[in-house]
DNA sequence: CTGAAAGCGCTAACAT
DNA sequence: ATGTTAGCGCTTTCAG
């Protein structure tokens, strides 16, 4: 019992193989009364073109891959519905390629790329930004787009974000709330926005003529778990800050929690704020204040890009997406 | 400039192409010298196979599809989680297949993951209830396996759980606190968990002696935002109640926000509990209290089952996934 | 243990 | 406007 292939939908309507093959693919030269006919035959058949025949012979696979490390949940559902968004309505399909560690295995990540045959992927940090990578991928001739890089801009078609101004208008506002006594939760050390971010804070810091404590700045891995337990560390110190700056909004939720978790209000005895307007700020009470960085814009920016590349449109190079400082009720004045 | 391809290998190995298949395959009756002189070769040519080439002699893709609709994120986190967890060391990827809306195209779907040259899918509610897509999928020969159906459940591999009981037990958990007055929230009324829920929170009005009053039933979307707008509703009304029943995580964190909106305390002055016990439900303050289902679990369990049947092996034609309550914070007796 | 031939289902290029 | 021929790169016979 072999499936119906174009042959078998070519004898039905008295036409040939590629005949059929012209109507199925809306080629020009081809009579009204046959692309009926042949219509009429692959539906009689339930006939369904076989994609691996095709895209053996198109070198074309229809499939875009999203390569992310699993940091924040919220983070990675914005992308994925950010590339969905651009896709409805296109025949690429999305594949997820979750990387468990990029730093360790980047050398492996290409060929994972490579054996799966993708026709384009969308790189979201630290992927976008890993020099091994980006090489391999223009070698195997792997279309790209990049999300939030920080270095090489031009090595590929790029969605840049201005991390460093970003978190220098947020901590600056913190500042200009009053506070003095900040503590600060960093985000990954393998990605590149940890450092661009902290630089922005420090550039507050300078510019109020305010001292960094390096006491006062605690590690964090983009999670909630890692901000919940960063926030117990600095809330158990003596010297207790009356404020936190958070790299993401998940660690700033979890930070919330160890407040609550000692009887702290916010924001009236703790100001917190995050970075990245996830869904988890909006949901939170009090909403978190936050910087926006549009990842689901960027996310449709970047398969643009892809999809561009893959049709022979010339992409766009890079596209900067702004950010938005935006206050909500996690922050306040410090507590007189 | 072509790519390399298996002849190549060959013939720098001195070899026949078919050789050079058996190697890569492990298939057996290969002498180790001969092994080793092809793997060399094809190391260095950084041979990699072309997978529809392979695919089209197999009529094998290697690819799984994860059917869902968009309900609450959270609960899609969770799935996907749980299907890229079984899928870890194996050749198989993960092919994410939103829809829009099940019931409206119900029709379309099969035809969608068709022409996805799936092997398999891992079906999510709604889609693990609907008669034609199961019917489709077996006629185009695709296998699943099914999330959470509630009918049917003969009719492909499925994993179980006691919504009803789960529903029944939460219910009761709040009755037993003492509330009398308890409106509820449900979900998407075209998913059928929506139902069975219903019908275990009526299963323990009725056993507690209590009504079930139609005026304090909130239509919801599973939804953050579908949650504030029912729990607007709910606390606007002369007769408040003193707990909410929401039929997710996210409807309930939705009513949470609006009972702050108008200086509700949780639980003292309300009670809110949820179902699910999304991530979502951990990381709100207080902690929702919640009925675990263990989607997770289900969508690893489902995977296997996919798996299997690709690999000629009997998968389990049911597995009954089990519930707990999980008491935290957000529910306490009604204020005197 | 190894190789030659055939063909998976489709489309590009070239006829007609 | 339609058909023929020749592959795409691999694996499955079936011989040696």
């Amino acid at each position: 019992m072999k499936r119906t292939t174009i042959v078998d939908v070519g004898r039905l309507a008295g036409v040939s193989a590629k005949t059929v093959s012209r109507v199925l693919n809306d080629e020009p030269h081809v009579s009204a009364a046959v692309k009926q006919r042949v219509r009429a035959a692959a539906d009689a058949l339930d006939y369904h073109p076989n994609v691996f025949a095709q895209a053996l012979v198109r070198r074309k696979s229809h499939m875009i891959g999203l390569v992310y490390e699993n940091p924040s949940p919220s983070y990675v559902v914005e992308l994925q519905k950010g590339v969905l968004e651009r896709l409805i309505n296109e025949r690429y399909r999305l594949v997820v390629i979750p990387i468990r560690s990029v730093q360790e295995n980047a050398a492996e990540v290409v060929g994972l790329l490579r054996s799966a045959a993708l026709d384009g992927v969308v790189l979201a940090p630290p992927a976008s930004d890993h020099p091994l990578i980006l090489n391999q991928l223009k070698e195997a001739r792997i279309r790209c787009a990049r999300i939030a890089p920080t270095r090489m801009i031009e090595a590929a078609p790029s969605n840049l974000v201005d991390d460093v101004a970003a978190a220098r208008e947020i901590a600056a506002y913190v500042i200009g709330l009053g506070h003095r006594e900040i503590a600060i939760i960093r985000g990954d050390p393998t990605h590149p926005s940890t450092e661009a971010r902290m630089l922005g804070y420090m550039q507050a810091f300078h510019q109020a003529g305010l001292d960094l404590r390096f006491d006062r700045i605690e590690p964090g891995m983009f999670t909630f778990d890692s901000g919940l337990a960063a926030g117990r560390n600095i809330l158990a110190r003596a010297d207790r800050p009356t404020a936190i700056l958070a790299q993401n909004d998940d660690m700033a939720v979890g930070a919330m929690m160890a407040a609550r978790e000692i009887g702290l209000s916010i924001p009236e005895r703790l100001s917190i704020v995050g970075f990245d307007d996830s869904e988890v700020s909006r949901i939170t009470w009090p909403r978190l204040t936050t910087v926006r960085q549009p990842v689901f814009e960027m996310a449709v920016a970047a398969t643009e890009m892809v999809i561009a590349q893959l049709e022979d449109r010339e992409p766009l190079a890079r596209v900067l997406h702004h950010h938005t400082l935006l206050i909500r009720e996690s922050a306040a004045p410090p507590h007189a």
